[in-house]
DNA sequence: GCGACAG
DNA sequence: ATCTTGTCGC
C-alpha cells in the first residue's frame, strides 16, 4: 500500500506520455510489401485522424534507416507525400514490391484501410495511444469547476512555450492586477517529448509549464490566477491545456488564444474594449475581446478551471496594454521566444 | 460540396 | 509553433 501511495510523479501527475513515434514506427513496419497506407489511416489507428498532419511532417523529418518502410506511406488517395527518399528510389522500391503506380502516386487499389492495418498490428490497435489520452481528458473533464472567482487577485501569471529544434523554452511572468505592472519572471528549457496535434496540446506543453511553475512556486512568486496561451473549456472534450493545468495546480486558470479552436462568435461589430460571447454546443463557454487600444484582431478567452466566463473577462480586460495580447501572455511569449532564439543552437 | 481546429 | 527579406505603416 505504501508503494502505491508513493507512485512516481511525473509532470502530468502520474500520467505516462505514450511514445507516439515508437507506435507509428511499429505501424509502418507492419505494412506488408505490395501495399501502401495513407497518413490518415495511420492516424486513425493511432487513435485520432487529426494526427495525420503530424505524420506527414514526420515522414519528411524522421531518422531514416535502411530497414525503414516509410516508402509505403502515402497521402490520401495514394498521392505522393513527403519522404527522405528520392522520387526515383521510392518508385523503384514500390514497383519491386508489386505496387502499381499512377501519374500522381500509388494505385489506390493498393491502399490498406484502418481495419486491415489494425489486424496486422494488434499491439498498437488494442492500446491506441491517442484514444487513451482522449479517455483521460474525458475523465478529467468531470473535475472542472466553473464558478465565479472568489477574490480579486493581486497578481496574474502568464505562461507560454517557444521551440527550437527538439527543445522547448517555457517562460512565466507575474503581472500586478489590475495595474498591469510587470513584477517578476523566470524560464526553463527542456526537450520536447510529444508532437503538436490539435486537441492534445496539453501533452506537449504541460511538462514544461509544470516545471516553470514549480520554479515560480519555490520562489514564492506563484500568482493567484494563471493565464495560459491556449484554450481551456473551449475544447472538443472540454479539456484544453488551460483546464488541464488548472486541475494539476488546483488553481484558477484562464485560456487565451489568438484563433478559435471551437465555438462561434460575432466579431463584426465589436468595438475596442468590448466583449461578446462565444457559444459552443449551445452553451456560452467563452468571450471574444478587443483590446482598448483597438487592435485589428481580437483575442479569445475562456475559463480553464475554478473560474467562470464573467470572471475570466473581468480579470483579462484591465490587463491589455499596448499590445494585442494581455500583458501576462504578451511577456511570457516575448521572453520564451527570445530565449529560444538566443540560447539554443539550431541543429539541422 | 463543405470543412479541414489552440501552439 | 518554426522556417524567412524586405517592406509597409504608425
Amino acid at each position: 500500500m505504501a508503494s502505491q501511495m508513493k507512485r512516481t510523479r511525473n509532470s502530468l501527475a502520474g500520467v505516462n506520455l505514450p511514445d507516439l513515434e515508437a507506435a507509428l514506427r511499429r505501424l509502418i513496419a507492419a505494412i506488408p510489401a505490395g501495399h501502401v497506407v495513407s497518413c490518415g489511416t495511420l492516424a486513425e489507428v493511432l487513435g485520432d485522424f487529426r494526427a495525420a498532419r503530424w505524420i506527414g511532417s514526420w515522414l519528411g523529418d524522421h531518422q531514416h534507416d535502411p530497414g525503414c518502410c516509410c516508402h509505403r506511406v502515402v497521402r490520401a488517395g495514394g498521392r505522393w507525400g513527403p519522404s527522405p527518399l528520392s522520387q526515383e528510389d521510392r518508385e523503384k522500391l514500390l514497383l519491386k514490391e508489386g505496387v502499381l503506380l499512377t501519374s500522381s502516386g500509388a494505385d489506390p487499389r493498393c491502399l490498406m484501410d484502418a481495419a486491415q492495418l489494425r489486424a496486422l498490428c494488434p499491439e498498437v490497435a488494442t492500446k491506441s495511444p491517442l484514444l487513451e489520452l482522449q479517455a483521460l481528458q474525458v475523465r478529467l473533464c468531470r473535475e472542472i469547476r466553473l464558478c465565479p472567482l472568489e477574490r480579486e487577485p493581486q497578481s496574474v501569471g502568464g505562461v507560454d512555450v517557444s521551440y527550437r529544434g527538439d527543445m522547448g523554452v517555457a517562460a512565466y511572468c507575474r503581472i500586478a492586477w489590475p495595474s498591469g505592472e510587470k513584477l517578476w519572471d523566470t524560464h526553463i528549457a527542456l526537450p520536447t517529448r510529444f508532437p503538436y496535434i490539435v486537441g492534445y496540446l496539453a501533452f506537449r506543453e504541460l511538462p514544461l509549464l509544470q516545471a516553470v511553475l514549480d520554479k515560480a512556486e519555490q520562489e514564492g512568486q506563484l500568482a493567484e490566477v494563471i493565464m495560459v496561451d491556449g484554450s481551456g473549456l473551449l475544447h472538443p472534450r472540454g479539456m484544453g491545456i488551460a483546464s488541464h493545468l488548472g486541475l494539476l495546480l488546483n488553481r484558477p486558470t484562464i485560456g487565451v488564444t489568438k484563433t478559435l479552436l471551437c465555438g462561434k462568435c460575432e466579431t463584426e461589430d465589436l468595438s475596442p474594449g468590448q466583449s461578446a460571447p462565444i457559444v459552443y454546443r449551445d452553451q456560452v463557454l467563452g468571450a471574444v475581446l478587443r483590446s482598448r487600444t483597438g487592435h485589428a484582431q481580437p483575442v479569445f478567452v475562456c475559463p480553464g478551471h475554478r473560474i467562470d466566463v464573467a470572471s475570466a473577462v473581468k480579470i483579462v480586460s484591465p490587463l491589455f496594454g499596448a499590445h494585442r495580447l494581455p500583458e501576462p501572455i504578451y511577456w511570457a511569449d516575448r521572453i520564451s521566444r527570445s530565449l529560444a532564439r538566443r540560447f539554443i543552437p539550431q541543429n539541422r
